[in-house]
RNA sequence: GCUCCCGUAGUUCAAUGGAUAGAACGAGAGACUUCUAAUCUCUUAAUGCAGGUUCGAUUCCUGCCGGGAGCACCA
């Protein structure tokens, strides 16, 4: 059982002897009791607000309810003097982990826990996680279209996409990959357009710029308008032979590009689902449910009345009866659930859709009653550029390769002086550009935009990629060090030692990675690693590890290795990668 | 106009309804003959406004102000 289990326990063990024996309520009723996680160290490892079980709080309903107490409560109303109560009940047998118990504040109970339970818990490491075994999750995330750039934002949409997954799977999910392609719609036939009427060539039919040029010309002539949705009828019927052959041309290049990309960002995915599929499967679908009158007709399209659910209406076959994304999404939902049968799926994308997926998760839950409420979509904001605003309907797009090679240029020149060799140096470089980049992204809560400084995302001080990759990698020149000198490590106690902050944080690691799979929270862990790491920073500036002389050496290495084990399992998560030297 | 999201130190971000609102950057002062100074130590500064619910509100509710996104055949 995990200590804040037996935490807990213990607590309403002592609540229901209290009220037993003051012949109040029956104690046991308290089924939802749980400890805090306190902010401040000072208020200890775990801490329990005594308020929370005072008549008063229990006897407003939503409280009660929240506490999972059903009855009218009577009994003690000062909090203070029921913690008391609690606290010498916990201290009649008080267990090996616990150090101290003390009341703090209004009613609080701060729980201290004990040396050898730091030392034990730094001896079996590898905690298992499994707050979400058995549970089945589909992650689809990326999502770049073929014709178009791979952009920053699809970059910030890939780092996002790919900690959540890392973090799903490791809280014990079985959880599948997907990346989907918009490689059919009016984008496509923009840029097949442009590239027909102004002789482009085959590099800028998949560099963005003829989308770019034809969505100027479909948004300023009526004329264009219509030719470029002729050209979308011919892509998805296959009825122009010119057509195809820059259609494919043009697809497979792409593509290329994309699994280069994947190559380098470290993603793979166990499934590429494409428009043109889910634009027809959802086109059948959405036909024979509006028979059923999931959909209907309106205007000559075909679309799905979202304002029975207090949302707005959305077109799902234009007129041309052709699939628009709202379709392909209903395709799309299909296509996943024969491939991976899934508890959940978690979709990622740019926030500008949030209104879109309300109503198409609507639409989806109508069609296929088992996904209704399974659907999970995670928002993000734009990454925007201090110029302006990126778009790449204008082509003013800055590609997620290119802001990787400017920041790893930056890197270069630092490491420069470093006397690495050049593998070193390009090794390290990529690394710790990729660091950045991931760290920026994901400091802060999925959802709101990211204001991206160049100058100051390739600062390496303080909060940062690099900062917690060098606390690792100087864990490791320790551990190297003491090989070397003969100094062994130990988990054993060391007389007269005293607990250090380094080592109630590395055992905090499994709730963190719990709480951050719960939450698809990424940066939970971010916040927790550069806590960690800042502590390890500031312990190795005051101790000496490694020293023969010092009989707690051994377990200062015993620390320092348990510190580098959760660094890298905690930079996995965010897909950070290690650096041997730095 | 309607809907949704967001307003926290000068800046970029934290804070499961809890205790003295945490970091980092910037600014200022220090620390490398000692395990990697991409580091460490100290100082500085903030909850948009007005109400409400609560023992307790940055967090929940209402209004206002300010910013962003979306609102029919694009993705």
């Amino acid at each position: 059982m995990k200590i804040k289990e037996k935490l807990n326990k213990l607590i309403k063990e002592s609540i229901r002897i209290i009220y037993i024996a003051s012949d109040e309520q029956r104690g046991d009723i308290f089924d939802k009791v749980m400890v805090e996680e306190p902010n401040d160290k000072n208020h200890g490892d775990y801490s329990f607000p005594v308020m929370k079980i005072s008549p008063t709080f229990l006897n407003s309903k939503r409280n009660a309810k929240k506490m999972g107490v059903s009855e009218v409560m009577k009994g003690e109303e000062d909090p203070r003097k029921t913690a008391e109560l609690i606290k010498s009940e916990i201290e009649k047998n008080k267990p090996e982990w616990l150090e101290r118990v003390e009341i703090a504040g209004p009613g609080f109970i701060n729980f201290f826990l004990s040396k050898e339970y730091f030392a034990s818990s730094l001896r079996s490491a590898n905690i298992e996680v499994e707050s979400l075994k058995g549970e089945n999750i589909f992650v689809e995330h990326t999502q770049p279209n073929p014709f178009k750039e791979f952009h920053i934002g699809h970059l910030m949409n890939n780092v996002i996409g790919e900690a959540i997954s890392r973090i799903l799977k490791v809280n014990g999910a079985t959880v599948k990959t997907a990346t989907y392609h918009g490689d059919v719609g009016l984008h496509v036939a923009k840029a097949i357009w442009a590239v027909l009427n102004y002789n482009l060539d085959k590099v800028e039919l998949v560099n963005g710029q003829a989308y770019a040029k034809g969505n100027n010309a479909y948004e300023e002539r009526e004329e264009v308008k219509k030719e470029i949705l002729e050209i979308n009828k011919k892509i998805y019927d296959r009825s122009d032979e010119k057509i195809n052959e820059l259609y494919d041309e043009g697809r497979k290049k792409s593509f290329e590009n994309f699994e280069r990309l994947y190559g380098r960002l470290g993603s793979k995915f166990d499934f590429h689902f494409y428009e043109s599929e889910s634009g027809e499967i959802g086109k059948d679908i959405v036909l024979k449910k509006k028979d059923e009158g999931v959909f209907e007709e309106s205007d000559g399209a075909v679309v799905f009345k979202g304002e029975k659910y207090g949302l707005h209406t959305r077109v799902f076959l234009n007129k041309e009866g052709l699939p628009t994304y709202e379709a392909k999404e209903v395709g799309l939902a299909k296509i996943k659930k024969d491939s991976f049968s899934y508890d959940k799926s978690v979709t990622v994308t740019a926030n500008e859709q949030d209104s879109f997926f309300d109503v198409v998760e609507k639409a989806i839950g109508d069609v296929y009653p088992d996904l209704s409420g399974v659907l999970n979509h995670i928002s993000h904001g734009m990454l925007k550029l201090p110029s302006g605003k990126m778009s790449s309907r204008t082509g003013n797009v800055i590609t997620a390769e290119s802001l990787v090679d400017i920041v790893k240029e930056k890197v270069v020149e630092v490491v420069k002086e470093r006397g690495f060799t050049k593998e070193e140096s390009e090794e390290v470089s990529e690394k710790v550009a990729l660091a950045a980049l991931r760290y920026s992204i994901l400091r802060g809560a999925i959802g709101g935009d990211i204001i991206f400084d160049i100058e100051k995302s390739i600062s390496f001080e303080g909060d940062s990629g690099p900062y917690l990759q060098y606390a690792h990698t100087r864990a490791k020149s320790v551990l190297e060090k003491a090989k070397q000198e003969g100094v062994d490590m130990n988990f054993d106690l060391p007389v007269g030692w005293e607990s250090v902050n380094l080592e109630r944080l590395i055992v905090r690691f499994p709730e963190i990675v719990e709480r951050a799979g719960r939450e698809y929270a990424p940066h939970l862990l971010v916040t927790y690693l550069t806590e960690l790491a800042g502590e390890f920073n500031s312990w190795y500036g005051r101790e000496k590890i490694v020293d023969l002389n010092d009989l707690s050496s051994g377990y200062k290495l015993a620390i320092t290795q348990s510190f580098a084990n959760v660094m890298e399992r905690g930079l996995w998560l965010l897909g950070i990668e290690i650096a041997k030297k730095m």
